[in-house]
DNA sequence: TATGAATGAGTCTTCATTCAT
DNA sequence: AATGAATGAAGACTCATTCAT
């Protein structure tokens, strides 16, 4: 076998396994590195091979976790088309990401100060959305972007977690978020 | 002094400890039992004195969060007067807790199903509030008042990052989280 | 009331709680200070004023130990008639005792060298009534008097939790004790 | 080497602790964890890793304990010959085992009810021996099988004691068991 | 004197990590 | 490269003892 074929091999089995750390850690973040190899069908020390450390696990979810919202705001197109449509399409794609995020925001209460440099550029394309929004006329200017975009994480969290709960169903999660995020509980006169 | 006075004493003292514990996990849930009782400015000893253990010592923060909350909902007098203001009283209330029932949250994964009855009591009370606003034509009745109540805690916890990290002046906290709960991003046609 | 009232209140009390104490190490060796405590109705702190530490508790049970033996022997006039028949009262009175001195001789292991003098005279007389019946012709004497007194302090022990474990009822433990020391299991062509 | 040699080398090491383990907590049943890990020439952690709390390493005790004295009735051959030299070879066979079982017996009054199915098979063959010389016509018959059994128990413990505090010689030791448990300490008419 | 409160010292246990095969 | 074994470090918990009232 060449050895860019072993590399290959290498990086299947190294996404796989942060895959699945990525799945446990999302349900408990709290589970140990024992129960993270076990889940990956590997033995603690090769999970060690793979991530030099615990930190390094995380830091590398971290660039998953980067990765897959990238990907998402890709796929959303946010320049593209009615604001309030692109929004829609961004939190059915960032939907799935939510679990990881959640964990990876809660973990890095520790670095604090060093926030990413990788999110802070998806972070940004978020803002630049809600700010395309306002300038389009389309959102209401009285809210900052920046807090559009933390609303719009928070209610993506806890539409995770009602759905995971049995709360509300999965199939309505995009537009009970979408729609409280753009039209707000208040009953409009005209609809 | 008198033995009622001691007992006085004790509680004081109990829940000075628990108050402290409640900042620290607040902060870093992974806090460790020696800090949480440097933090109160007591040996560990002492510590698992007044509480059996970790378990322990949360199911007492438990009880408190449920307190504060309930007190926060007494104070907010749901039943009065409009929804929407009504709405607006909860948040300012809430807004306090926000972090010690974040912790709750997520360190109860594990206890999951066994919900604390006194929470849900709480939790009913927050989505009477949205049905009466419902059945009184103030709030949309195409969200549900489960998701609208779930919808809430997650623009309070995420208000409470947003103003932590620096994004959102404490001050227009609560207005920035009621405007956007109620009326949403989108710009009304008639204002 | 007089000092010497206080004192003899004291002792009474003292005593008590060493009562409590034996009967409570005697089934536990563990026990904490803590329970024994709450066993003789008292605070931990009350516990610590009767006895300076957990060892000075063990050295007072040593001295009733003693005590009792000594008295058990006194009662059981080692020095008058048939030896076989001293046994005999000697492990009738003895009886109630075992427990203790159990204890007491599995705590102390770690005294090993330091044994009592108090105990070591007590020894004394139990060997000192084998040798009589040997040299009355009573008792055989290819087995040396220290020998046939550890063996009698080892069935009354073993007697006491055949006793306590219900293998045997307890009116005919000394009988049962007296025939095996004495007689032995095998069959006699004379009786 | 081989994976079965591996697999060997496992066991052959777990049982060495176990073995370290019984001879230490034989001599001080109050030993630590640290204190036994130590002995066993291993860390706390590894010891850990052998047994997964205090409590399973007593269980494995007791398990070594059964088959040692298991071990013990096969090679007296409880079944073959003359009953008292029967009691004779047992009595040779079992002093060893004296000290484990000892500790074990002190260690589990907690546990009292839930006697170990094992160990009730190896009570019964004893009984079963005293039964047998009971029938033969060579032992008394007004002494209970159990008695019997407990009293060589005690006997056997006590002499155990006597030989490491330096009252009795070691090589004496099983005649002085069997003399005294089979003949008594009475002078025999005959003999 | 008696006791509720406090604590230092120690034990058990778990975890992330390294080592040796 | 993979893994069973080993371990240092750290956390939870308990206990005997002391303090302050």
């Amino acid at each position: 076998m060449s050895h860019a074929g072993y590399r290959r091999l290498m990086s299947l089995d190294r996404e796989r396994v942060l895959k699945e750390a990525a799945a446990l850690l999302t349900r408990r973040a709290t589970a140990s590195m024992d129960e993270i190899a076990r889940a990956a069908g590997i033995s603690r020390a090769t999970l060690h091979r793979h991530f030099a450390g615990r930190d390094a696990l995380v830091r590398a979810l971290e660039q998953l976790g980067i990765e897959r919202f990238g990907r998402a705001l890709d796929e959303a197109r946010l320049e593209e088309g009615d604001a309030a449509d692109a929004v829609r399409r961004l939190i059915d794609r960032a939907e799935p990401v939510a679990g990881l995020l959640s964990f990876l925001y809660t973990e890095n209460q520790l670095f604090e100060d060093e926030m990413d440099e990788g999110w802070n550029r998806l972070d940004a394309r978020v803002q630049a959305l809600f700010l395309r929004g306002q300038e389009e006329g389309a959102f209401r200017v009285d809210l900052s972007p920046a807090w559009l975009t933390d609303a719009l994480y928070g209610l993506i969290a806890s539409g995770a977690w009602a759905v995971h709960d049995g709360r509300v169903a999965a199939k309505d999660l995009t537009r009970m978020i979408a729609e409280l995020l753009l039209g707000g509980a208040r009953r409009r006169a005209e609809r």
